[in-house]
Order: structure tokens, then C-alpha cells, then sequence
DNA sequence: TGAAATTCTTTACGCGCGTAAAAATACTGC
DNA sequence: GCAGTATTTTTACGCGCGTAAAGAATTTCA
């Protein structure tokens, strides 16, 4: 690695001895040329420590190898996570990731929409706000930009969206509550940010028709996506009215039920399975954290790993589909119940 | 609006009656040119939407607007806050933002070095992994690209740094802890990630000097960024062997805090000020998740908006000084002790 | 109103690379 | 050693914009 800096292709063509157009060549497709070219120029590569320009690459080919991610809120540690094995999963092949968040402020996600179309990325994998997004803008967005949703579906946008099936989530947490203690009552924000809140709560709702109990949703105020904050701001009030229609609490997710159970905890009334406990508390996603609550969390995961693959794999075939699929397509996968100690 | 699809700043000039030169201009800066112009374009703006191709912009340019904004762990929602903050604050100042975590990862964290060369940004404001980065490979990043370190120092790297006073955190917590209740014991991890770590340690060794009293580190095994789960196995390993060599304790940081309380949770340890409680337990950073913890955890916090905005104001400062300053600085903020109840 | 100072237009080149076409060269199998 | 094929070289243009220089137009202000 000799330090000198080379200028561009030109320079560093002629220094591997290759041409230009050759070299060009190269490094659109190591295999596209042959061996003993490919073996000088990796020497080179070697000796001489140069990068194509990224920017000059960019804008003369018709497809830039960007990919946009873009999650709603990234100080949850979920969309960390998800974003992290996207990412992985982008660069294995070959492409460049760039993450953005709209903090759940849609306003934010317009701009971040705006600033991918400069981008001209060959795709993205956009998981929406959800409720707040401005459907149209979305809309308009995905019918210029190659575009695949994860984690909230919005009807009929994108080419695909990949994420988890929410009633099996609530299939799985209500059947083992039930079975183990007694019917759950399901404890959701009254406007939820996230449209896989109102599926879970239909799955709810389904549950009890079938195994034949009478539905209780308590549905508390608040909103933003401090779901934290406003579970065990909605825990404490309850508690405080005493307003609970069950021991038994099925929480839409597992941020809210990080606050109901701060709540509890405040309020010295104990969760668990113990007979000495008052309540029992499950819930839905196997957030990060949810393994360190006190309690630790009873809940429904998701497939991480089969959610961002399964989304980038699907992102991929549309992009060198050129763009357009023949049909939308929508991929769920099965939460696993995660038995700990709260239920 | 239009559905005029405009290819180049040649034809929007045309479409807005001005010449392209002046345009150009124009998009560098709008008050370079005379009202009179800057009103046609801007009424062509609002008709036509265009947007100066990103590429080739930033091929002719010798600076990019770019800024690399990177984190050691995004899944940690400290570092997901402080990267928004830094990110507004860029946006703020006309610059376009790219956010990158190394996931934990030294070759990851070089990688990205890498691939942010290429982006030829203006800037970058890096929070290295720490203890596991490649040292070397930062410095030559430094050498090549105006750099601004934050959260985490390492010594003379970047043309400034950017942080909390970790010896005011510990200043604080250990006068609280020994005032309302007694000397505290250290907990931390014995081969901790992060340089932050070790100047807490020292400065709770200076204060138990300073106050009198025999200080106790707890060093606890676990490598990695999964603190909570070390903590925890930690606390696990503490409680079991009935080794704590006080009922109060310091952590080295919140997410080891959490951890361990939810170790104590699980085996039935009372954590709190009241008198039933059996431990106090104080930390470090003021995490997103502190408040929620059972208890809720008393701390000590960063000022998040401080720290970011001087980063970034460093980073500007140096970016129009050309990328050098004379000398390198180190800004350090102090802490801010929240009462909560878990001491 | 006129001259000086601004600002704009015209013209032209360069950035670093993708890519097309034709010619030259290197391989392949027989 | 040959024809036939695969690959490379040569040459050339274009992408969209920054930017420099010279002259034309506009504004400013005495």
C-alpha cells in the first residue's frame, strides 16, 4: 500500500497496466473479465489503494446500488434491531444501506421521502408511521421508488410488505393466558400510532368469540410514541380507579407494557405467576428489553431475522424485476411466545 | 406542480427564464443572486419541481454538504437520542446527515471509516466503539477527514472532542448516595467497552478518598455491548454468593443498572430508599429507559442537547476553517443528578 | 442623466466515470 | 497452426453540474 494518492481510473488503469473501459469493467463485476486481467488489477488494488468515485459512478449509471431504510422511530431498540439485520443483509449483496428515521414525526417522513428521490436509490425498505403518515405522499413516493414496507402495512403501497402475522401474535398470547389463568383484557392506546395495534385488537376480539369469553379493551389516552410514558401513565390511572376488568392484562405491545409494569411496580401491586401476585401481564414484540422488566415479560415474538431477509430478499427481486412486480404480494410470519415470568 | 418531469438544471433554467450559471449560483446560495432572479427561480420552483442532481453536484464540488454522523451501538436509545439530536442540527445548518452504528463491531466501525471516505463528507462527528476500536485506523481517518469525537475520547484522535465529565457524574451520585445513605460500592464490568468506564472508576476512587471512606469495586465478567444481560448475570453471580460489600451501589452506567435490578427483581431484593429495601442501587447517563425501570432508577444524566449541539458546532467551526484547527479542544459538560427511587 | 458598480448571459471547459463501436489481440478446440 | 470466439484496447461521447472569463444588461447613486 504505497501512499500515493491516485486521481482516478485513468491513473490507476494505466498503473495496472489494464485500460481504462477494462478496469471499468472490473469493477461493475470482478468476474466479468477475464482471470489474469482480474488477478492484475486486484494486484494493483492491493499496491496502489484506490476506490472508484462513488458520486461519478452514480450518475451515469441509470441505477445507483442504494438502498434507503427507513423506520418510524429509532430510539426504539426494535427498529434498531430490525435495521441492523436489513442492513446486513443489503451489504451482503452488494448494495449500499443508508438509515433513516422519521422520528415519529411525519412531517420528517415527507422530508426523508423527499431526500431519498435525490438519492435515486435502486430501492427501499420503508417501514411507515403508520396512522400519521401522510398516505398520500407515501403513495406518490412508491409510485416513483422502487419501495417494499416492513413491520406496517399500508393497503395497496409498495410492491410487497413483509412483516408479522398480529393475530397470530395475539392467537398465541391469549390461548396460553387463557389456558394458564384466565381470559386476558386487552390494554391498547385509544388512537395507536401503529395500524398493527388495530389488528391485534381485532385478533383480540376474534379470540374471544371464539373461546367464548366476553372481550374487555381498555383503551387509554394518550399519543405520540412515548408509548412508555403513556402505558404506565394509563397503568397508574387505572390502578388508581381501580378500573381493572381482569387480573389477567394483554398488552398490544411490549413498550406499553414496560410502563404499565413500572406502573404496577410504583403502585406496589406484583405481576407474575406467583399466587401472591395480583396481576399477570403479557404482551407483544420480544422488544429488546423486554427480557430485563420486572417482571420479565411474558410475550409474543416476532421472527426478526425471516422479517428483514424475507424483506430484502423481496426488495431484490423487484429491483432486477426492474422496478414493478406483477402483483403485490404479503408476507406474515408467526410470532413464537416467549414464556417468562409476568404471565 | 406540474407533472413536467425537468432532466437538468439547463432545462429548469430555461423553464425559469434565467440562465443556468446563475441558477447554479442560485442553488448555492439563494441570496447570491438579485431578488428579482431569486423570485423567477423560486416561482419556477414551486411550478416545476426540480432538484440539482446530488451526484453531480457533489463530483464537481470539492466539499460535499455531507456530514457522517457515527455510533458505537444504535440499538442502545442513548445513542439513537443523541444521533437525532445531532442529525436536526445539521439539517439545521444546511448539511445532509448519514447515520451509521458499528453494531458493536471493530471491523464494522473501520468498514464504515471506508465507505465514508468515499462519501468525501464535509465532516464527520464519530462516537468510537472505544477500548475494541482500531486506534490506528482511526487516527489515519482523522488525518484524512475533519473529525469531531463525542461521548467517547480518545486521547489527541479528531481535531476536538465533545462529552460528559464523567468525574462530575460520579461526583454527584457518590455525595448523594453517602449523604442520604452510605458510601457506595463500584460496579462495573471488568473489560469495559467504553474509555467513559474507566475515568468513572477513577473518579470514584478519588471520592473515596476525598470523603473518607474504603472503596469497593465490583468487576463483573462479560464482553460485548449487551450490558443489561451482563449485568444481570453479574448481579445474578453477587446475590448468589452473597458478595456485595455494601447495600448500596454505583453503577458504572444505566444499562448495567437495569440489568442488575432485574437480577435483584428475580430473587426477590427489595431495591429502593424505604426502609423494607435491602439495596440501593444508583448509575450513570440517564438512559431513555431509566424512568421505567422497577424501581425507577435514581441517576445521573448527560445534557444530551449541550453535548450535541457543541459537537456540532465544533464541527462547523472547523469544516469553514478549512478542517484544521490550531489546537485540539475537549469540551466536557456536566452532569445532572435525577432523584428517582432506586436510591 | 450618466458613469460606476452589480448582476446576468454567453461560451466554454472540466469533473470521473459508464458505455458504445470498431479494431486489435488473446485464447479455445481441433 | 488454424479458424472461430472471447476479451481487451482505442477512441469517443455523454451524464449534470461547478466554475471561470468576457461581454451585455441592469441597477445604483451622485
Amino acid at each position: 500500500m504505497t501512499e500515493t494518492p491516485i486521481r482516478n481510473m485513468e491513473e490507476f488503469a494505466r498503473l495496472s497496466g489494464i485500460s481504462r473501459p477494462t478496469v471499468s469493467k472490473f469493477f461493475n463485476d470482478p468476474d466479468s473479465v477475464r482471470r489474469s486481467t482480474r488477478e492484475k488489477i486486484e494486484a494493483a488494488l492491493e499496491k496502489y489503494d484506490y476506490r472508484p468515485n462513488i458520486y461519478a459512478i452514480n450518475q451515469n449509471r441509470k441505477l445507483t446500488k442504494n438502498v434507503g431504510i427507513v423506520v418510524p422511530y429509532l430510539a426504539d431498540p426494535f427498529f434498531a434491531e430490525i435495521a441492523r439485520y436489513i442492513e446486513q443483509a443489503c451489504i451482503a449483496a452488494g448494495y449500499r444501506p443508508t438509515l433513516f428515521s422519521a422520528h415519529g414525526d411525519p412531517a420528517l417522513e415527507i422530508e426523508i421521502m423527499d431526500n431519498l428521490r435525490a438519492l435515486k436509490p435502486a430501492g427501499v425498505l420503508m417501514a411507515p408511521l403508520g396512522r400519521a403518515s401522510d398516505k398520500s405522499a407515501i403513495e406518490a413516493f412508491c409510485r416513483n421508488v422502487p419501495t417494499v414496507l416492513f413491520d406496517s402495512n399500508i393497503e395497496g403501497m409498495g410492491e410487497a410488505f413483509v412483516g408479522s402475522d398480529n393475530a397470530s401474535f395475539v392467537t398465541e398470547t391469549v390461548e396460553y393466558l387463557t389456558r394458564s389463568a384466565e381470559p386476558p383484557c386487552f390494554f391498547e392506546m385509544k388512537h395507536p400510532a401503529n395500524p398493527n395495534a388495530n389488528k391485534r385488537r381485532a385478533a383480540y376480539l376474534a379470540m374471544a368469540e371464539k373461546l367464548g369469553f366476553a372481550p374487555q379493551v381498555i383503551q387509554i389516552e394518550g399519543t405520540g410514541w412515548g408509548f412508555e410514558e403513556i402505558g404506565r401513565q394509563g397503568g397508574l390511572k387505572l390502578l388508581e380507579e381501580n378500573a381493572l376488568p381482569s387480573p389477567v392484562i394483554l398488552c398490544s405491545n411490549d413498550r406499553l407494557a414496560i410502563g404499565l409494569l413500572s406502573a404496577c411496580y410504583e403502585r406496589g401491586i406484583r405481576v407474575g405467576r406467583e399466587p401472591e401476585c395480583a396481576l399477570r401481564v403479557a404482551s407483544h414484540d420480544d422488544h429488546p428489553f423486554s427480557r430485563f422488566t420486572c417482571p420479565s415479560l411474558t410475550t409474543a415474538a416476532h421472527d426478526y431475522a425471516a422479517v428483514s431477509d424475507t424483506a430484502v430478499e423481496s426488495l431484490f427481486r423487484l429491483v432486477e424485476g426492474g422496478g414493478k412486480l406483477k402483483e403485490r404480494s404479503e408476507t406474515l410470519f408467526r410470532a413464537r411466545l416467549i414464556m417468562r415470568n409476568s404471565a
